[in-house]
RNA sequence: GCCGGGGUGGCGGAAUGGAAGACGCAACGGACUUAAAAUCCGUUGGGAGCUUGCUCCCGUGAGGGUUCGAGUCCCUCUCCCGGCACCA
């Protein structure tokens, strides 16, 4: 018998498949399409299990719906612009391109190796100016539109390498490479205006099916509230300044008025403060201070005194006005109301400074007033001490109040969201030269879009001093200003490589992309993508970008839909020994090593059954073991099959049932949520149940091979290459990627004979094996005659029986 | 703190409110072999009983509830994982 040649096997389909270029996505407007798309890797190093994972998921996707008779687009590219490039070249003096180049041809070649269904004429290279272009193409789109501008933002600035730091290159508050504090340094950066669809962002009704958790993880992320804004009077510098509270109902508590440091207020307070000094040095030191995630949190709440004071617009009560360390200007108007009895946060500023805590809202467990509250009561109530809301709860009085303010004109209703704009500014190399240009007489000018691409200069000298490594390239930053034509300056900063990966499904979703970033009548042809795969860790950024590109593109008329990506099937990671895979544990495991020990067809099969895709996945190396010894066993059934020779036939329909039950089940297990798991399981239950059959002897050989070959098919999106193989030892001459998906009857599936489960009381006390179809009153008098189970019931009294046709019945006793 | 998701054999994991543990791994027994590996055939949640292949009891994080019937639905608690977090 011939052994099962993996190597062999899987070297042979992969050329041959190339050859035929079986995989080429042809626009067919007459066609059901159907996009499948994983998420491109980041050219950074090697293909990991991760990506093992999220590829195979696609590819199998993608073979089944082409089985399914759709018109498949399943595409592949490379995310190849970005920092670790940089760094490489720092470190080891290597051309960023030239890196990125040899990681690419090394992702490629294993990607082959995986035997991946990919549409490689559609492959995207972002680093690519034919590719890049098209980001400043955009860009220049959004500018003419006001969607893209510029603003003064603080960025991590390393002072002992004179660079600008990216946030995952602070670490622990220092720079990753010299371990200097880092600072705080205001810059001049681009900025996109997603602020805009922050409404149309939250609108998910145009999704289909993406997992419930990555929705609100973005809803959050946009974060919408909505309440009062309300305007105070500061006195002594007589002018209006405006708070923004979502409890306008608490507004008779105010004791005091906080600002942020950043507030642009804060310098005419400094003028008319007397305690100038002290205020000032207060400012000083909290700009100083680190911004990191992990700093604020930790940082106590601190302010001082200004000694300004501020009217209520409610009572017209004087309160004084502190400049806080906790007041964020990024949020809301920069400046809050202190209600120290309703809100847990001026509660703790309130005592630390023994500012007073007026309670404004009556807690319904409280049966008075206290004197003195421990801790700020933040939940419903009726109003009290509020002048003529006195006795309103709280709840409406939200709205009342803001009414109020209206009708004085000293508020509104306001709606604030946490969602900032996106910076778009990278003072890097290895990026999209920003396509603007400097002119003292004409200022901001856009590179017209004839000039473009705006080219990156290439083998540059990187040191990672120094603000941008642009700057230092003269040839590039010396240009001539394209509305007057004078000398001008070139920006330096590139775009954030998110931007690459917003917009490349659509990329590849156009043959022609000659002269144009692509083409519509295309892209709206395979948009939006009907299955996206890719790890949670793209949530939110990469998500919610893609999502405003589209939405933005739709309004600028460039495509007709306004969602990318319909279905989004998120997978879990690859975990060793209890933790991710990572260099620092050496508990990689290398694709490589296992395809060259046991074939991609096993490793394959292992990923997708070890567990559903969703969840985590542990390695085993005696799993993957498992597969391989599945796959021998099929290999070698399919050769006991070959000489089979039998005239018994008394097992056929038995088969036939249990072929169909397997289709049927494969089929169901891929359709609803890919569980790919069980559809594997129930697959090694056929192979189980037709050796036994084999080994009886008792079907006839036409039907084996009939029913043996609809099962070849099924097995072919998991295992590509030995299905092909066997496929073609059958004696076929087609390739089974066109071959259609076997079909199952339900009617087929009635069997002979149904497993009725006997219970009393609940408990089961026996089976019985009948015809389908019986009635309750049938299968009762069978049980009468059992007398393992007519015992339980003997000298009882019935209540009751409940039954579920060719299933169950229940018989309640007393 | 807030918001999600989840606790099922020795392990990975299955179970439209209807036989808990499919399938795989590991383990054990047997066949083949001089022997081992590989392969093939069995057994395998825990406990008790005897007539040794059958009977009964218990069992899905803990406790309660709904139901003829709950891993599945509801309530309380507990532990684990993930996200967000001075967002006014």
């Amino acid at each position: 018998m011939k052994k099962y040649n993996f190597s062999e096997i899987e070297e042979k389909w992969q050329k041959k498949w190339e050859e035929a270029e079986i995989y080429r996505a042809k626009f067919r407007s007459e066609k059901k399409k159907f996009y499948v798309l994983e998420m491109f890797p980041y050219t950074s190093a090697q293909i990991h299990m991760g990506h093992v994972r999220n590829y195979t998921i696609g590819d199998v996707i993608a073979r089944y719906k082409v089985m399914k008779g759709y018109n498949v687009l399943h595409p592949i590219g490379y995310d190849a612009f970005g920092l670790p490039a940089e760094n490489a070249a720092i470190k080891h003096k290597v051309d960023p391109k030239e890196w990125t180049y040899n990681n690419i041809s090394t992702i490629r070649r294993q990607l082959k190796k995986l035997g991946l269904s990919y549409c490689w004429e559609r492959e995207v290279i972002t680093c690519t100016p034919e590719y890049y272009r098209w980001n400043q193409f955009f860009f220049i789109e959004f500018f003419k539109r006001g969607l893209v501008y510029k603003k003064k933002s603080p960025a991590n600035w390393c002072p002992s390498c004179q660079t600008v730091l990216a946030n995952e290159q602070v670490v622990d508050g220092k720079c990753w490479r010299c371990g200097s504090i880092v600072e705080q340094k205001e810059l001049s950066q681009w900025f996109i205006k997603i602020t805009d669809y922050a409404e149309k962002l939250l609108d998910f009704s145009g999704i289909k099916n993406w997992p419930e958790r990555v929705i609100l993880m973005q809803k959050n992320w946009i974060g919408k509230s909505t309440g009062c804004e309300i305007v105070f009077h500061l006195v002594e510098i007589n002018q209006p300044i405006k708070v923004f509270t979502t409890r306008a109902d608490t507004l008779f508590g105010v004791t005091f008025l906080a600002i942020s440091p950043y507030h642009p207020v804060v310098s005419e307070i400094i003028k008319k403060s007397p305690y100038k000094e002290e205020v000032k040095k207060f400012v000083e030191k909290v700009r100083k201070t680190s911004l990191s995630v992990e700093d604020v949190l930790k940082t106590e709440k601190e302010g001082i005194d200004t000694g300004i004071s501020a009217i209520n617009p409610a009572n017209g009560e004087k309160v004084p006005v502190w400049i806080g360390n906790y007041v964020l200007m990024e949020y809301g108007t920069g400046a809050v109301m202190g209600v120290p009895a309703h809100d847990q946060r001026d509660f703790e500023f309130a005592k630390k400074y023994n500012l007073p805590v007026k309670i404004v809202i009556k807690n319904p467990e409280w049966e008075k007033i206290p004197e003195e509250i421990e801790a700020a009561y933040e939940g419903e109530g009726i109003m009290v001490n509020s002048g003529i809301f006195d006795g309103l709860e709280s709840n409406k009085g939200k709205e009342e109040v803001c009414k109020w303010l209206e009708r004085k004109r000293k508020g509104k209703e306001a709606v604030y969201y946490k969602l900032r704009d996106w910076c778009i500014s990278r003072q890097r190399y290895w990026g999209t030269p920003i396509p603007v240009v400097y002119c003292e007489k004409c200022g901001i000018v856009p590179v017209k879009e004839e000039d473009l691409p705006v080219k990156l200069p290439e083998k540059i000298e990187i040191t990672g001093k120094g603000k941008s490594p642009l700057e230092n390239v003269e040839e590039f930053v010396k240009c001539k200003c394209p509305e007057c034509g004078r000398d001008a300056r070139r920006e330096t900063d590139t775009m954030d490589t998110f931007v690459d990966s917003s917009w490349y499904f659509l990329r590849y979703a156009s043959g022609d992309t000659e002269n144009k970033p692509f083409d519509k009548k295309e892209v709206n042809y395979w948009m939006p993508v009907d299955q996206y795969i890719g790890g949670i860790e793209h949530a939110i950024l990469h998500l919610l970008y893609s999502r405003f590109f589209v939405k933005a593109l739709k309004d600028m008329g460039y495509v007709d839909f306004d969602e990318p990506f319909e279905n989004l099937l998120c997978q879990g990671m690859v975990i060793k020994d209890g933790a991710k895979m990572s260099k620092s544990k050496g508990n990689v495991v290398d694709p490589e090593e296992m395809i060259e020990k046991y074939g991609v067809d096993t490793l394959r099969l292992f990923i997708l059954f070890a567990a559903p895709p969703e969840l985590d996945l542990e390695w085993s190396e005696k799993g993957i073991e498992g597969c391989w010894r599945f796959l021998n066993r099929v290999w070698n059934l399919n050769q006991k099959i070959s000489e089979y020779k039998s005239s018994g036939n008394g097992n056929d329909k038995k088969l036939e049932i249990l072929i169909h039950k397997t289709v049927k089940g494969v089929s169901e297990d891929i359709e609803k949520g890919f569980h790919f798991n069980t559809a594997i399981a129930k697959m090694m239950e056929f192979t189980n149940a037709i050796t036994k059959m084999i080994n009886e002897k008792n079907v006839s050989e036409i039907k084996l091979k009939e029913v043996w070959s609809k099962f070849i098919k099924l097995l072919y999106p998991f295992a590509p290459h030995i299905s092909e193989e066997l496929w073609e030892m059958a004696g076929n001459k087609n390739f089974l990627f066109f071959e259609k998906w076997p079909e199952f009857k339900e009617e087929i599936l009635t069997e002979e004979k149904v497993t009725i489960v006997i219970q009393v009381n609940g408990k089961v006390r026996g089976k019985i094996e009948v015809p389908p179809g019986l009635k309750e009153e049938e299968v009762f008098n069978l049980i009468l005659k059992d007398e393992k189970i007519a015992r339980w019931i003997e000298g009882k009294e019935i209540v009751k029986k409940i039954f579920v046709p060719d299933k169950i019945l229940n018989i309640v006793v007393k």
